[in-house]
DNA sequence: TGTTAGCACTCTCGTTAGATGAGTGCTAAC
DNA sequence: GTTAGCACTCATCTAACGAGAGTGCTAACA
């Protein structure tokens, strides 16, 4: 069986129709509110065709027919009217991202929140993963007697800081010598690389102040530690934009999905991709149980060409995927752009 | 009308009995469930006697009772077991909090798990409000041609980064000395006050390296603005524990609460005091209309006898007081102390 | 051969009516 | 002061029923 231009217009009025109304709809609807020229009993047969093709389905017997995962793959690839943005909305983004970006982590709140906002779902966002990140430089500041700041930097441009335990009789200046041998031998390394290898060739480089050395290596322990946790945090926003979905009406799937979310390794897994562009995930094509009644539409943030967060929006299968998509590709589009004016160290 | 012993002993009843199951009690199952000795009759006149002193209440007139807000402060005040808590939460709370204290953030964060999941219920944590912070010391250091990282330690100990432009002819060292010199001037002060008097007595003092001072000026700008806006953020933990408690089976309920919790500034009034010690707020008595249904047991953090922040776990207003009192007041007094081993600067 | 009208059938949803059961307040007896 | 008994109230559960929306099939039509 073929996909003739009748059945498309037909699948797009159904989609289109559902992703507003939430409500499976009918044959004689259809034929009421979109001028398709044809009787309801044509439509029912031709309904009848697609629910064969598996693009629709019905829920029960005598209900209306819903888009399927597969109805809404075709519909995104080939029905959809082109991803374009309205022009308060570019405004807005432009605004919102242009405010300070003195801190990555403020970079992620304000454009988690303006995804939330704009599209009325969730938004989902994964920072900088430290695992792969790049060690670059690290500096040590006095802060009180015993104690100083650990300003570390990494290749991908994150600045972290630290208090740190020193010993009461050693100074700042004094630790900022032992943090330059560091640097030298440390930049560009992972901090797994770190721990894993360059360690002992410290050491030996350095053994005439080993005491120094000692506590410096112990500062680094949190870092090189949340390395290997699972520290790298996803960021939602407006996780209730949710609870106004009529699909989540039912408590305990909402429940369900809330506890997914809030294990970060299983959105880790949904969003973990190194593909470049949007990318558009419908229901079952998600692996993950809890996510099959989801759609997640996804972009990557790249500094210096590698892979530097993910930015995306989580939504029911039935949403809007042409307003979704054309605000996660122009937010993202947006961000990259910022994020390579900061040029690499 | 006075509260004799046998009308305590069946309001201690009611109380414990509708904390553990959330239904409304009647006499029969008083007088079944706890051995008070008295048929269920002579409980139905004591019951009749607390409802006209406004301690329980029947949600309709065929149903058991309930307490009230006031029966419940009444439990607290005077019925409750003391709150003590058993060795593997002390044990828990110790280790939790024993690692990496190295950030505020970090801080935060695992109080934030820690609490909900101890409770069940939703942790709320409130850290230093940047408005009332005092500046203490600043610092640059390189990052990329064309832009420094300053880092800002304020008199709370809390310490910042922010990534700043600076000319391209600049370099982080020379802008180091006109750092100096605002600390020589600001250590001490609001934020609030040096954009208040301060500003051009530095500059003048400072005329002569003008253009310099004219960016680090600006570079503080950032820091200057949060101190306005409402960005000390409030932290929420286990928020879907909510979803769990019978009360808020009503999706509306919920939504209503969530939205309330997702303005800061509803929680900031709700946890706002400078009381010394365990609060508890019970239903009504929190101003709030969208938190009459809870209760909050909070208590402040200090450093330096400042107040830093706030502690506090917000369930429905059938929680289990002593438990939840416990876990907070030994969760605070731990903190505390850590708080105070990082000595003032 | 494709399209349409007609019709019987299915299934959900909202309403209504009873039955059930927990709990109360009152009265009178102990 | 305490208790047993009893009539009454009210939420909740269940079954039954009708309305409404939608389908699939058949037969007629162009």
């Amino acid at each position: 069986m073929q996909m003739d231009d009748r059945k498309k217009r037909i699948l797009r009025a159904i989609v289109q129709d559902y992703i507003a109304s939430a409500e499976p709809i009918g044959s004689r609807t259809i034929a009421r509110k979109f001028d398709l020229g044809v009787s309801p009993a044509t439509i029912r047969n031709e309904m009848s065709d697609l629910e064969e093709l598996g693009l629709i389905e019905q829920p029960h017997t005598s209900a209306g027919r819903i888009p399927s995962d597969a109805g809404y793959r075709y519909y995104v690839d080939f029905l959809m009217d082109p991803p374009c943005l309205g022009d308060q909305e570019k405004v807005l983004i432009e605004r919102e991202t242009a405010r300070r970006i003195h801190e990555i982590q403020e970079v992620i709140n304000q454009t988690s929140k303006l995804l939330s906002q704009l599209t009325s779902l969730t938004s989902v966002i994964m920072g900088p993963q430290n695992g792969k990140s790049l060690f670059s430089k690290m500096y040590f500041l006095p802060y009180q007697p015993g104690q100083a700041i650990m300003v570390v930097v990494k290749e991908n441009g994150v600045v972290e800081n630290h208090i740190v335990d020193i010993g009461e009789d050693v100074e700042a200046e004094e630790l900022q010598k032992v943090a330059d041998v560091l640097n030298r031998k440390m930049q560009g390394h992972s901090l797994h690389d770190v721990r894993k290898s360059l360690l002992h060739e410290i050491y030996s480089e350095l053994s005439r102040q080993r005491h120094l050395l000692d506590s410096a290596l112990a500062m680094l322990e949190p870092i090189i530690n949340e390395d290997d946790s699972d520290h790298d945090h996803i960021y939602l926003g407006g996780a209730l934009n949710m609870l106004n979905q009529p699909e989540f009406r039912d408590l305990d799937k909402v429940k369900g999905l809330l506890k997914a979310l809030e294990e970060d390794g299983r959105l880790k897994k949904l969003l973990s991709t190194e593909q470049h562009g949007l990318r558009v995930s419908i229901g079952g094509e998600n692996r993950l149980e809890e996510f099959q009644d989801c759609s997640v539409i996804s972009a990557s943030l790249r500094y210096n060409g590698e892979l530097f967060g993910v930015v995306g929006i989580l939504g029911p299968t039935r949403m809007d995927y042409a307003k979704a998509m054309a605000i996660v590709d122009y937010t993202t589009r947006r961000l990259n752009r910022i994020l390579r004016n900061r040029r690499g160290p």
